[in-house]
DNA sequence: TATGAATGAGAATTCATTCAT
DNA sequence: GATGAATGAATTCTCATTCAT
């Protein structure tokens, strides 16, 4: 589906290794869409990249280590388009841009939250550290970047931007998680209404504890 | 370990019945502790309570269910020590308080937190709708009223209150996440100090959200 | 096809019990017979059985305890036959007939061989001490017991009894590897007729070493 | 470690083809050293040996007939020993000396040992009938000319000298069989020192039964 | 009620060998 | 000759849940 294009049936160059690493990926990412998380199989995954299934381990030496590739490819996307995302949103100030950028970028990428909520309890203990070094180097250096920029927009010091991103990521993978929807769940919610009261929408919650925490930055210095 | 004193082979009575679902539950937390929810076999649970791996089930439809009966024991205790915890909690103001008292209580309750971190993901997708029920309609409930308590010591609308809870639940989850341990990340972070950057320390991160967040909410009225 | 009588579908007793694992050691022999020790699957044999695969574990923790009970049982069978076969035996004396009847019996029974020769490198590396050590015992047990009988037979101590008995079976092993057939072998000995002196007949030799052993006995006394 | 010098990187002379191969055989001979048979892989010995994965098939057709090479190297060494170990070796008689030398000997080369229990079952089967016969032919010759050695020291007839040899190869397989250790074992007889009865010494047996033997011989004469 | 025997789905990973380059 | 990318077969064992007894 998400296959080679045919001719050239090995990789010889570092070019043509990318590109059936990036194969791979886009298989993987299409498998995640289609059938969640715990249902996609290595072998749906090389077979969607057109290639055999230990090939896939030629380019990634744990199935978690591939899906921690994807993470890093949606991460550096999303991280790509947050500067944009803050300048276009509207509000009042630029805390309230941050925030509702943040909430509402993250809110329109549920693959990526996927993942989010799944890296530290599932992929990462399953990816080799060598791996797993290259995919915490990515996010020390990212995150220190974006912190900067954020302080930068918001008038804090860089090491609140970075507190800022990091805290936004804990609450991300919280909500993804109380979010989560499922058969059960909806049985009973839609048998007691009021247990409605118990769920919290993701991308208002999001905002809304973010800008909180960035308002009562502004009203007490820290220590 | 926690088994029933022999005797009787049947629960007749209610009080019995209770005991023996006490009994069940007390195991489930022995074991967890020991071995992680993972590696935890009803097998195993019900060898500790001293009951067939059968009497499990007449107790508990499934797995989950009774991982989510121990949660609800253990919220329970939590949220019942709570005020106590607040008051004796020192510090500048009633914000203060309630925010180091809820990240210190937490942090001294690991089982408490690998369940919390279960809760929306595993345990309730496995739980039937008639438990996950009781389990929903008691998290109401004690939310409620705990968001009361917290509303009146904060001097804020009991909405807030539990807002307040809620945000906490959130940031325990991910912080939960964002802090678990595998030894592959030990071998990277061995290596490259560098990356501790990346590491949050759970109680004083969520300490200083709640707190940030109720200054947030002081300092503008909420919309 | 080697199946349990329909009926019964779960076996309480401890007599229904012994029924399943003698069905499934069964079942195990033909499969060895019919396919070979590697091709033997626990599903195939699960399924000749009549059980599940799941089941097949229940009687047995690995796929070689199973082989190490059908050893038990085949060495049992062969060692009670022994004495019988020392008796029926024609020759000028007991030592030869010794020798011939332990080389006749042991090359009639080439499921024994196969096992044999797989138990020490393979099926007691991969066997549970529990079981490893009831079937250590029972090899135990009647070592010592073959020998003393054979030491009465021939009129030496029972010490060379067990020690005639140990050396049967390191031959039995040695000469077993050496006479295995292959494909390829063929291939070469037909092409190659002088490296026919390097084969060696099973049984006639395995005989000639015991006979040769025990005359080496009675010419001179050891140490 | 076992690696090529660098530099050429073709073999293009018979000299250089011979060299790359005694670098794959002493590349296989420490990994089998270090890991074990099962444990080693081509690319380990390639790599070991300085050259690609491919480049060891262009030297030897299948994994096996390495192993197999190996042993003939290892075969012709041991060989070649013998008789300065024979006439080195003290003892009342040739046959003594004879039974003492081969068992010390071969106790000495835990390598041959492996490799011998190995070549029946495992490494002549999976290579091919060219090699094979390589391997055959100088296994007769060998055999032909120790056997012949042997006989000339014992004053026995030729065949006579063979068949020792063949025995020892017959014994030493089953021995070296019957005293792999394995981690259940050790926790067994640990357990259960009776059981200490079944072990036998790997030198001290092969000695006693190829002395025996030979006593045997003398005592009456062959059929 | 209690028991525990029976079920059976489920998938990652390795590595000898081949062959395009 | 040398390389190393690609292939793909092949199978044990666990354990939540059910249900005959």
């Amino acid at each position: 589906m998400t296959g080679l294009p045919q001719g050239r049936r090995r990789a010889r160059s570092a070019g043509e290794k990318d590109t059936r690493r990036a194969a791979l990926i886009a298989a993987a990412a299409a498998a995640l869409a289609e059938r969640g998380y715990e249902a996609v199989t290595i072998s749906a995954v090389a077979a969607g990249a057109g290639v055999a299934k230990g090939t896939a381990y030629l380019y990634f030496p744990t199935r978690d280590a591939l899906f921690l590739a994807l993470l890093t490819d949606d991460l550096a996307l999303w991280l790509d388009d947050l500067p944009a995302a803050i300048a276009a949103q509207p509000g009042p100030d630029a805390a309230h841009q941050v925030a509702h950028a943040i909430a509402a970028t993250l809110a329109q990428r549920p693959r990526l939250l996927e993942l989010l909520s799944l890296v530290h309890s599932t992929l990462e203990p399953n990816t080799p550290p060598e791996e797993l070094g290259q995919f915490k180097r990515f996010l020390l250096e990212r995150t220190l970047a974006t912190g900067g920029m954020l302080a930068e927009i918001l008038g804090i010091t860089p090491a609140r931007g970075v507190d800022l991103l990091l805290r936004a990521h804990v609450l991300a993978i919280g909500l993804r998680q109380m979010t989560a929807e499922s058969p059960h769940l909806e049985v009973v919610f839609a048998a007691q209404p009021a247990l409605a009261a118990l769920r919290v929408p993701f991308e208002a919650t999001l905002a809304a504890c973010l800008a909180d925490m960035m308002r009562g930055w502004t009203s007490e210095p820290a220590a």
